[in-house]
DNA sequence: GACCAGGCACATC
DNA sequence: GATGTGCATGGT
């Protein structure tokens, strides 16, 4: 029954929208250095600080590895934080090069449970953005939560607003088939549902989950 | 000028 | 274990 309405939510959402086509990245390199740009980030600033890297021809493990921290840090400027996202991409990459021979291929080997906690060991990888590189990068079946999924689930009632990440993540994974495809579209789905309705002062007018039940006291979420 | 955006680590109680 | 705070840019 869960699944029922996760599904409805869904089918509802990929009709008005259509596919999303994520990640928005050409590499598996991109999506990895994306997923930690976005850490409360503007999507728009960061692929600024991903064309600045692209310009740069810094969009390399190799050059990642060798660049120093202050020099990243200014390439990756519009992203904001950009001084703790360099020390973050910088501590992904030396984990890449030292022990795994700076191989994507050789990460992806991994079982999933032992590269999420591969990723998490990681400092500045938290859950989201481990789940993210998960899903998109490594094509791995696990669903990724973030403030839209949180809101959106709140205030439709599918989930009390204290719930942590793992609740919230567990109710998506373990009440729909386990496809990677899937997860990769309904997750960008409630990013772009959250992005233009559910935003924290609800506009809710037209959005295609309008008519579905509502807690209108979560609303300032 | 305030608020917001595809978080995370760390300090303090 | 829960709650608060620093990190920072650019768009609305």
């Amino acid at each position: 029954m869960t699944g029922d309405k996760l599904t409805e939510i869904y089918e509802l959402l990929y009709e008005y929208f259509g596919p999303q086509h994520w990640w928005p990245g050409q590499s598996a390199l991109e999506i990895i250095v994306g997923a930690v740009l976005t850490q409360n980030a503007n999507w728009g600033n960061v692929e600024k600080a991903i064309n600045n890297l692209k310009a740069a021809k810094s969009l390399s493990t190799e050059r990642l590895y060798n660049m120093d921290i202050p020099e990243l840090a200014q390439l990756i400027r519009p992203a904001g934080y950009y001084n703790l996202k360099a020390g973050r991409l910088k501590n992904f990459i030396n984990c890449l090069v030292e022990d795994f021979n700076g191989e994507l291929c050789a990460l992806r080997k991994l079982d999933t449970e032992r590269l999420r906690e591969k990723l998490l060991s990681i400092k500045g990888i938290g859950p989201e953005t481990a789940d993210s590189i998960l899903l998109y990068a490594f094509e791995k079946p696990v669903f990724v939560v973030d403030a839209y999924t949180a809101r959106i689930a709140t205030r439709h009632g599918l989930i009390e607003p204290a719930a942590d990440y793992e609740t919230l993540r567990d109710l998506f994974q373990s009440n729909l088939p386990q496809e990677t495809q899937l997860f990769n579209e309904y997750h960008a789905l409630l990013v772009r549902v959250g992005k233009e309705f559910c935003r924290p002062r609800p506009k809710c007018v037209g959005c295609p989950l309008e008519k579905l039940p509502h807690d209108t006291q979560a609303e300032n979420l």
